[in-house]
DNA sequence: TATGTCAGTGAACGCTTGTGCACGCAATTC
DNA sequence: GAATTGCGTGCACAAGCGTTCACTGACATA
């Protein structure tokens, strides 16, 4: 049974899903979205949006999930790589990086709603982010044998850079990105380098 | 000669300014504001707007500027209030993040049009930014003797992490925001801590 | 005192917006 | 085969928007 009335439903839920995201751009945000261009280039009349979202902020708020998800994926996929050796710092920066310039779109609704209007978003994406974190201290906790406590300021700050750095790749061209990617590297190695002379800091001050 | 219509029409200048920081909130963006309300607040008939701004966009630049400008202002004077003696990188944090807490529709301002949907706002933030990592960079080659490319590596990773704990903070509880600038302090000496290593590791490789 | 300038006005315009409602019609259920 | 469900529709509405236009009247100038 496939039900061929739920998978029509399905499917114009995607073309939803799929008008928002095109009609997001540099020029036009989430906040400017309206519900009727959405339904319009979906295909669709305005007023059965209602039949799959109760809101607008119910649409973002899948955009949302969906585009943190794809992104985490795709790092734990590029860690895995890494088991073959190689530098994790870089190989994990340049997948970001090549995220960022392949789904410019979802990554800049990211990065608006972590200080947009609506708290709801804010927090959506903040989980979002904070599972980024929250898998990078697990890493330095296993695989470096980090104090926990230090291992999270380690990879918050991280985070922190990393991310801010995807905000202005969206506005930079490819050899500027380029750019950027090798200066983050070199900070991202500054900051483990930081961390490891607090760790050690910290032992010869209690031994 | 006072020049009392024009000492009036700065007046309302000011009044549209300030209707427009009002209007700003956690729930209500500069790209979800109307010419017509802020008018209304104002005080004045819409049509009236236009003797002032050509723009909605260009009332928001003169936000942004000033809004930078005031952060910069107060960062400078806390910086010399530093030759006394006292932590730099605590004191700076510190009035950066009082900053945040006490002009928090500027702030959000600030970092909403960071990576808004107006290409000149986003260069306009952009530009107010560096100037912090410019002051900074200075900083570092003057009196800590930093060379200058890796004085910029490091200026810029410790706005980045400053920047977007400030965003954090504009969420937070006052309780959270004391946590949050101990961590932010604590990640600021990390990373002034691998820069010193590097220039070590640097030095060491060369000589 | 006469003349010019210009901040502020109020009515009017053409649009777009979100949403309510009753309805058609195909897929589903019994 | 009959009854039910539910996605998609077209119409209608009230509200809000940015912007135009011709205007008034207080200030500036000479």
């Amino acid at each position: 049974m496939a039900g061929i009335r739920a998978q029509q439903k399905e499917k114009t839920r995607r073309a939803l899903i799929q008008a928002a995201m095109n009609q997001l751009s540099a020029e036009h945000g989430y906040a400017s979205l309206s519900l009727r261009e959405v339904a319009r280039e979906a295909g669709i009349a305005p007023t059965s949006f209602y039949r799959h979202f109760q809101n607008m902020e119910e649409l973002g708020l899948t955009l949302v999930d969906e585009g943190g998800l794809a992104l985490r994926q795709l790092l734990r996929q590029s860690r895995q790589q890494i088991a073959k050796g190689g530098s994790i710092i870089r190989a994990s920066v340049t997948t970001f990086m090549e995220f960022v310039a392949n789904n410019t779109a979802i990554f800049r609704l990211l990065l608006q709603e972590k200080s947009g209007n609506s708290r709801e978003f804010r927090l959506a994406v903040q989980r979002e982010v904070e599972h980024f974190t929250a898998e990078l201290v697990d890493y330095l906790v296993a695989e470096q044998q980090f104090d926990r406590q230090l291992a999270e300021l380690h990879a918050d700050a991280i985070v922190r850079v990393v991310f801010s750095a995807g905000a202005d790749a969206l506005d930079a061209s490819a050899a500027e990105r380029q750019q950027l990617l090798e200066v983050t590297i070199a900070q991202v190695r500054i900051i483990a380098r930081g961390a490891e002379a607090t760790r050690a800091l910290a032992k010869s001050g209690l031994s």
